[in-house]
DNA sequence: TGAATGACTCGAT
DNA sequence: GATCGAGCCATTC
């Protein structure tokens, strides 16, 4: 495993992820050109526990706005917490106003 | 070496 | 409009 591996990029795109704002695990593979790998950002964000510095994964959600890796926090509500300490709403796992509170690497970042 | 798994996504029914 | 199934690709056993 290189340090400037997929996973490296992944865990650089998640940092650039401002406070208040979320992202999707498909936005992350498509920026970083293999948009149908979202699985392996999922890998990614398992590993990233032992990933310095750390990893904003709380702000990674999947396409609908659900906190579908909560179960792979130290606590289940750790996820929903942190998220609502930015400023964001979530309700039952699922973030509230998720397209307001999206966050595009390839928009954002002016990329292309 | 082959088969199974996963914090996903898209298309079809 | 909601639900079901298949595809994708790196990692692990």
């Amino acid at each position: 495993m290189n340090g400037n591996s997929f996973y490296e990029k992944v865990y650089e795109v998640v940092r650039l992820v401002p406070s208040g704002r979320v992202t999707s695990y498909g936005a992350i593979a498509k920026y970083l050109g293999a948009a149908r790998s979202s699985r392996l950002v999922g890998w990614a964000m398992n590993v990233s526990h032992q990933v310095q510095p750390p990893v904003p994964a709380h702000r990674v959600v999947n396409r609908v706005g659900l906190l579908s890796g909560k179960a792979h926090f130290e606590d289940s509500n750790a996820m929903e917490e942190k998220l609502k300490s930015e400023g964001i709403e979530v309700l039952n796992d699922q973030i509230q106003r998720f397209q307001d509170v999206f966050w595009d690497p390839e928009k954002e970042l002016d990329f292309i």
